[in-house]
RNA sequence: GGCCGGGUGGCAGAGUGGCUAUGCGGAGGACUGCAAAUCCUUUUAUGCCGGUUCGAUUCCGGCCCCGGCCUCCA
C-alpha cells in the first residue's frame, strides 16, 4: 500500500509521488508571530508533524525537506507594536521563542528549514521584479499589484469563478487597483514602520508573496505538498500560485495541497470576541502535551475538531490506558536510534490512507489490548511495536513511569513511598481507617494509589 | 448568493452495498477489607423523503438542519 493525500485542487484522493523520491518536499505555512498562538493553530502543526514523520518513514529522514516559515513582518505585528510600545523586533524574537516551546511540548519536531520572511526581502523583490516584467504585475500608487485577469489559471486551487469574488467582496476595492480582484504584492511603508528599499521605493511585502518566494528558494520551483489551514485556500495560497506560476510559466508550484479542517471550541467558532480563545499554553496547563496532541489526532484532519473539555478528558483517559499497557511490558528504555517502521498493518495502513488517525488509533488500541494479555516475553517483543507505532504518531514519546509518576517536585517521592509503608502497615493490622486515612490524604494532593495483586502498592498523579 | 465540508449509539469518532470499528461514559459481574487499576459481560446509532438493488448507514435525486470560506484568521 502506498500514501494517498486529499488534493484540494483537484478535490480528489489522490496517490502521492513525489517528483524525486530522493527529495521530497513540504511547505507549510507557519505562524505570524505578533501573539501566543492557540489551539487552531496547533492543528496543522501537529497535522504537518504527523505527514513529515510519516514521509520520513517512507522515504528515509534524509530524503525529506520540511519548511516552515516564520512570518515577522506583517500590519498585525505593526499594531501590536503600535498598542504595546514594545520594539517590533522584541515581540517577533520572544514571540517566536514561544511558539517553538509551544509545539515542542506537542512532540512537533523542528522543520528542516525555518525561513523567516525578513530573511527574503531580496527574493520578494525579484519575484515581484518578474512580474511586472511580464506584465502580470503593475505599479500604482508607490504599491506594486498582481494583476489577477492576467491568469488564465486564476482560481483553479480554491474553485471560484472571478465574478462571485468579486461579486462577494466586502472590502471596499481601492482606487488604484485596475481589476478588484487585484492583490497587493508590495506596499509602501512608513519611516516609523519596517521597510526596505526597492525598486518601487521604500516598502513592505504584501502577504502572499513571502511564502511564494521561500518555497521556490528552499524546495525548488515545484514542490510536492504545500500545507495550511483550510482557511488559507482563499484567498492567500490561491494567489501564492498565480504569483509563482507566472513568474515561471510552465511550471507547476505545488503537486499536492494539503488543508486541515477549522477547530471550535465547545462548538463555537473560536475568537477574541466570544472569549473562547485558548492558547496552547493555556490548554497545557490543563493537560500534557501528549494529551493535546491525541486530542488532535482523534478526528480527521480534514474534518472539523470540537475542543472541549470532555475531549480532553477522554484523551488524556485514552493515553493512561496505553501507557498502562506499556508500563506493564516493561520494555527497554527508548532508543530512537534502532526505530523501525511498523509497516504492512491496520495501523500503517490508515495512515497511509489520507493520515486516517481516527481509524490508525483503533488499531493502536486493538494492538496494546492484544499485548496486554500476551505472556512477559511476547509481551516485550510486541510491546516495542506498540511503542513504534505510536512513535510515529508522536505519541508515548515517555518513559511510562515518568508519565504516571513525573511532573511535579521530584522530591516528596519519599515522602509518598514512606506513606504507603505506614498504609501497607496499618492494612496488615486490619486498621483500615487509618489506612484510608493515609490514602485518601495522598488523594488530596493528586496522587493515587493503586494495590497490586502481589501485595505491594504502586502509586501514580492523577491527571 | 457562490464555493466547500458535515449530519452515525449518552458522548467522541471511523469503516462499510449484506457479517454493524475504536475510545470515553453507563449498567452488571470478577478481583479488592473498601477503593483504584485490570479483566469479563452488557445497553443503545446511522437527519427526512423518494429512487436504484434481492438487500443501503453506505450509491443516486430532492429536502431540512449545522459549520467554514468568499482579499491579509491555521
Amino acid at each position: 500500500m502506498a500514501l494517498s493525500l486529499y488534493n484540494t485542487r483537484t478535490r480528489k484522493k489522490e496517490l502521492f509521488e513525489p517528483l524525486d523520491a530522493a527529495r521530497v518536499g513540504m511547505y507549510v505555512c507557519g505562524p505570524t508571530v505578533y501573539d501566543l498562538a492557540h489551539i487552531g493553530n496547533a492543528r496543522p502543526i501537529v497535522v504537518f508533524d504527523l505527514l513529515y514523520r510519516l514521509l520520513r518513514d517512507i522515504y528515509g529522514a534524509d530524503h525529506v525537506t520540511y519548511v516552515r516559515n516564520i512570518t515577522d513582518v506583517d500590519d498585525k505585528i505593526n499594531a501590536a507594536a503600535l498598542e504595546s510600545g514594545e520594539p517590533i523586533s522584541d515581540i517577533t524574537a520572544r514571540t517566536t521563542k514561544a511558539f517553538h516551546d509551544d509545539i515542542a511540548e506537542l512532540n512537533a519536531l523542528a522543520p528542516d528549514v525555518e525561513p523567516r520572511a525578513t530573511d527574503h526581502i531580496a527574493e520578494m523583490i525579484e519575484m515581484i521584479e518578474t512580474l511586472v516584467a511580464s506584465e502580470h504585475a503593475y505599479e500604482a500608487e508607490g504599491h506594486v499589484l498582481f494583476h489577477v485577469p492576467s491568469d488564465q489559471g486564476y482560481g483553479k486551487l480554491s474553485h471560484r469563478e472571478r465574478e462571485d469574488m468579486v461579486a462577494g467582496a466586502r472590502v471596499e476595492v481601492a482606487p488604484y487597483k485596475r481589476d478588484p480582484a487585484d492583490f497587493v504584492l508590495w506596499k509602501p511603508s512608513q519611516d516609523d514602520l519596517p521597510g526596505w528599499d526597492s525598486p518601487w521605493g521604500r516598502g513592505r511585502p504584501g502577504w502572499h508573496i513571502e511564502c511564494s518566494a521561500m518555497s521556490r528558494k528552499h524546495l525548488g520551483v515545484t514542490v510536492d505538498i504545500h500545507g495550511g489551514g483550510a482557511d488559507l485556500i482563499f484567498p492567500h495560497h490561491e494567489n501564492e500560485v498565480a504569483q509563482s506560476e507566472c513568474s515561471r510559466p510552465g511550471h507547476d508550484f505545488v503537486r499536492h495541497w494539503v488543508h486541515n479542517g477549522f477547530l471550535s471550541v465547545e462548538g463555537e467558532k473560536m475568537s477574541k470576541s466570544l472569549g473562547n480563545f485558548i492558547t496552547i499554553r493555556q490548554a497545557l496547563e490543563g493537560a500534557p502535551g501528549e494529551v493535546l496532541r491525541l486530542m488532535m489526532l482523534s478526528t480527521h484532519y480534514r474534518k472539523p475538531l470540537d475542543w472541549t473539555e470532555e475531549g480532553v478528558q477522554q484523551a488524556r483517559t485514552r493515553l493512561d490506558r496505553l501507557y498502562r499497557v506499556l508500563q506493564k511490558a516493561n520494555l527497554p528504555a527508548l532508543d530512537q536510534e534502532i526505530a523501525i517502521s511498523p509497516k504492512g498493518n491496520d495501523f500503517y495502513d490508515a495512515l497511509l490512507d489520507d493520515l486516517n488517525t481516527p481509524l490508525a488509533l483503533s488499531a493502536l488500541e486493538r494492538l496494546a489490548d492484544d499485548v496486554s494479555k500476551m505472556s512477559a516475553v511476547e509481551m516485550q517483543i510486541h510491546g516495542i511495536g506498540l511503542r513504534l507505532a505510536a512513535n510515529l504518531l508522536g505519541l508515548l514519546q515517555q518513559d511510562p513511569e515518568a508519565w504516571f509518576k513525573g511532573g511535579e517536585a521530584e522530591s516528596d517521592v519519599g515522602d509518598i513511598e514512606a506513606q504507603i509503608a505506614l498504609r501497607l502497615e496499618a492494612r496488615k493490622a486490619k486498621d483500615f481507617a487509618a489506612a484510608d486515612n493515609i490514602r485518601d490524604a495522598l488523594a488530596e494532593n493528586g496522587i493515587i494509589l493503586e494495590d497490586r495483586p502481589d501485595g505491594s502498592t504502586d502509586w501514580r498523579r492523577a491527571g
